[in-house]
DNA sequence: AATAATTTTTAGACACAACTAAATTTATTT
DNA sequence: AAATAAATTTAGTTGTGTCTAAAAATTATT
């Protein structure tokens, strides 16, 4: 079994490596887990001995196939999690995922699995992001980020790309949630910002927000 | 905050002294935690640091109010996730314990209260152990353990003392659960155990288990 | 009351996961 | 291609929670 800190490694390594797939530099995790890049090394090493990442010196790291089925199930666990806290406890999406960091490390398989079953084995959580399958297999969603879109496009929203309070409390105050229709009245060619409407009010969101709303793709 | 192994001693301190309000020994620490007497030295020093307890060297240990506060605390979130588990996601009462052990230790208080909420603020865990309020009173019920009794006694069960899977699946075989009727035929002197009616079935039990086994008092 | 047995604490180590500071390797400029 | 900058690793510490072995204190026994 593994400790909390090495499945944290684990899901910030398949994360960041995403849809990139490409070796993730030991800088670019200490980032995302807010640590120092010393402590990195020390737990590559840690987890290239697991065998639950391919790792060389100064080479950047990648999951192993055991390394990302751990990861997928991590992830899993996080998703089901998160869709229990909001639809069954009534938290909103904004404030589900730092309690769902504690719940996702927690052990047992059957538990996890009764949990799907009592959710109604759901395929995305209210974030709109998939939820692997128990055999660890993510469904893939053909969407697209908003910022792809041209002016005079309208579609609903599928879903976000990031799990942040301050980002998520924001689209709320937008009045955006999954399946909000949205449309792109113009776009700014000086920063890419958009002006959008959204149930028939006009708002002005920055390229950053747009890269991370997905678009149902056709 | 504290850690993990900073809450399982507290709890562990609160379990041994529930009913005697007596001081506790290093050494019964070190067998409830299966650990050795010094780690236990260790910890008290800690938890004394932080006043979670009174302690003095070879004197003992018992918990200060901020620390039995906290110790039921934890006691209430073990008790609700078990509830859960159980009336929601379909576990037996004999598989919760372990789970629970962990669930007990995620730190959110809105997940608790909404845990609490969605489960119908109950006042009994599956044990049939009383769940401690939010504000840390815990319903006092007025029970009896079957060894107390007579021949001849009919009851039902209203819950047992402890959490463990090897005799709560005994129980289970014996067709004992919350609300069971049972009634003494026979006690045998020799070793105090105890021949009973469950269901219409005989069966012989013995004292140890008997003296888990919590009777509601008239 | 002295001795023996038990319990508890101290002392010294170790694994984990983090850190800072210094050294090394790789990447970027000039 | 050499010099500089950036990224990464190593070396050495620290705090947490555990351990064993030895010492000290308490309790039980004769």
């Amino acid at each position: 079994m593994n400790t909390f800190a090495e499945e944290n490694y684990l899901k910030a390594i398949l994360n960041i490596s995403f849809n990139t797939n490409k070796k993730v530099s030991t800088n670019e995790i200490s980032k995302v887990l807010r640590t120092s890049p010393a402590s990195v090394t020390d737990m590559l090493k840690k987890l290239l001995e697991k065998k639950l990442v391919k790792y060389e010196k100064y080479k950047g790291v990648e999951l192993s196939n055991s390394g990302k089925q751990y990861a997928i199930n991590i992830l899993r666990k996080h998703r089901l999690w998160e869709t229990f806290l909001v639809e069954h406890l009534g938290f909103s999406w904004s404030e589900v995922h730092e309690i769902a960091e504690e719940l996702e490390h927690i052990k047992s398989t059957k538990l996890i699995d009764k949990l799907d079953a009592f959710l109604g084995y759901p395929k995305f959580d209210p974030h709109g992001e998939p939820i692997p399958s128990k055999e660890g297999v993510i469904p893939n969603v053909k969407s697209t980020s908003l910022d792809q879109m041209e002016v005079g496009f309208t579609g609903h929203v599928l879903g976000v790309t990031i799990d942040d309070k301050l980002f998520l409390d924001y689209l709320t105050k937008l009045n955006i949630k999954i399946g909000t229709k949205i449309e792109i009245i113009q776009i700014i060619d000086f920063d890419k910002s958009l002006i959008v409407r959204i149930e028939n009010i006009q708002n002005h969101i920055s390229f950053d927000v747009a890269k991370n709303i997905l678009i149902k793709n056709i």
